[in-house]
DNA sequence: TTTTTATTTAATCATTTGTTTAATTCAATT
DNA sequence: AATTGAATTAAACAAATGATTAAATAAAAA
């Protein structure tokens, strides 16, 4: 697949994602966006037809990224439980550090337009990962607890995103600033899958 | 404190807020407020200057009770760690139950406007609360595991909030209705309480 | 070069939106 | 009953906003 972008297409893109990001689709207007990517007014409608239409299109990709990030970890035939968690907590640390408002924009139109996120494949995919039936089998076995595997996929993805959203809450109860709370989510790389492996034991 | 609204000031206050929690801030206008309760468009700049002051009123009763209801429960002094992690999970999973877009809202205010977020006195306390200094205690008893308090207190607020804010997701992994994601939450009020309690010890 | 197609621009349109005004109704007080 | 102040209304204003048009320029094809 070689989607080839015009320049001004590109630019186009890219405010309009900085900015969806940073105010959300309604306060974000179509000047905003043309003036931050520095073209006229009408490209905007030119390329894209109409701001809702470049909103989805932005929209998709970055939820189609988020999301295949963590499939891929989740399905690797070769890694353990521990490692897939440790790898999955990296990535995403990593991935929100560097994009720190992409999770309350995903969530925020998750809740504004829930249908969107039917049509995504990668969703349904999860509960029957490699990672689901490597902690079923632990179940089985007797080795974890015989808790509903959604909790399991749920409470990881809690531990990792959810710092983030609040992180201005978290910054103003430890007066931290931005460096400090990154720290703070550095070592949580090494902590969540401690404490998951801790959690589903017997 | 008896302060006491006006019918008319109740309705435009009610619509408000209901709205402000489905649509956000820019997604809602003037006169959908007035439609939604009924009143003239006037009336809601008669007895609130202006749609900010409007969002602003309701967003700061909003976050105190929300930060209140928690600060109440980590302070007692007569509850144990444990029982603290129980009311705390039970209270604000019902909490959020009974209004489930509370948790967006206000985070995502908390992303647009962290400012205001710095004049509630709550915050900071939570740092020096009772639940905190009976977690220190064990750290230093030898009974916890050395890790930094804010990371306790993260993952308390993680595990309780995060799945509400991406239940449409949870949703879609695992084929839930809404009673039934309901269900999942009311089990996760025993079973955070457990979880965090293995996560803290040696 | 000439012709055709794609891209860009400035100007404008039609709505929407937050807010204000001036007039009217209502309720309490004298 | 008359007066006064608060509450409510319909109408309008000015600015902002998403989108379109028609003309101008640049690029590609003939």
């Amino acid at each position: 697949m070689e989607t080839q972008y015009s320049n001004t297409e590109l630019k186009i893109r890219d405010a309009a994602k900085s900015l969806f990001l940073k105010k959300g689709y309604s306060a974000t207007t179509t000047r905003d966006i043309a003036q931050e990517s520095k073209i006229n007014l009408a490209l905007l409608n030119y390329y894209f037809t109409s701001k809702r239409r470049l909103f989805e299109i932005i929209m998709f990709e970055t939820l189609y990224d988020f999301l295949n990030k963590m499939v891929e970890v989740y399905n690797d035939e070769k890694t353990t439980i521990r490692e897939k968690i440790e790898l999955a907590s990296s990535r995403y640390i990593d991935m929100i550090i560097a994009e720190p408002l992409l999770p309350t924009f995903i969530l925020n139109e998750l809740k504004n337009n829930p249908a969107n996120f039917l049509k995504m494949p990668t969703a349904k995919v999860i509960m029957k990962s490699q990672l689901v039936s490597q902690y079923k089998d632990g179940v089985k076995k007797g080795i974890y607890k015989k808790v509903d595997p959604i909790h399991f996929i749920t409470n990881i993805l809690s531990l990792i995103v959810f710092p983030f959203i609040c992180s201005p809450i978290i910054m103003k109860m430890e007066k931290l600033n931005k460096k400090d709370f990154n720290k703070m989510m550095t070592q949580r790389k090494k902590l969540i899958p401690e404490w998951i492996i801790q959690m589903i034991k017997k």
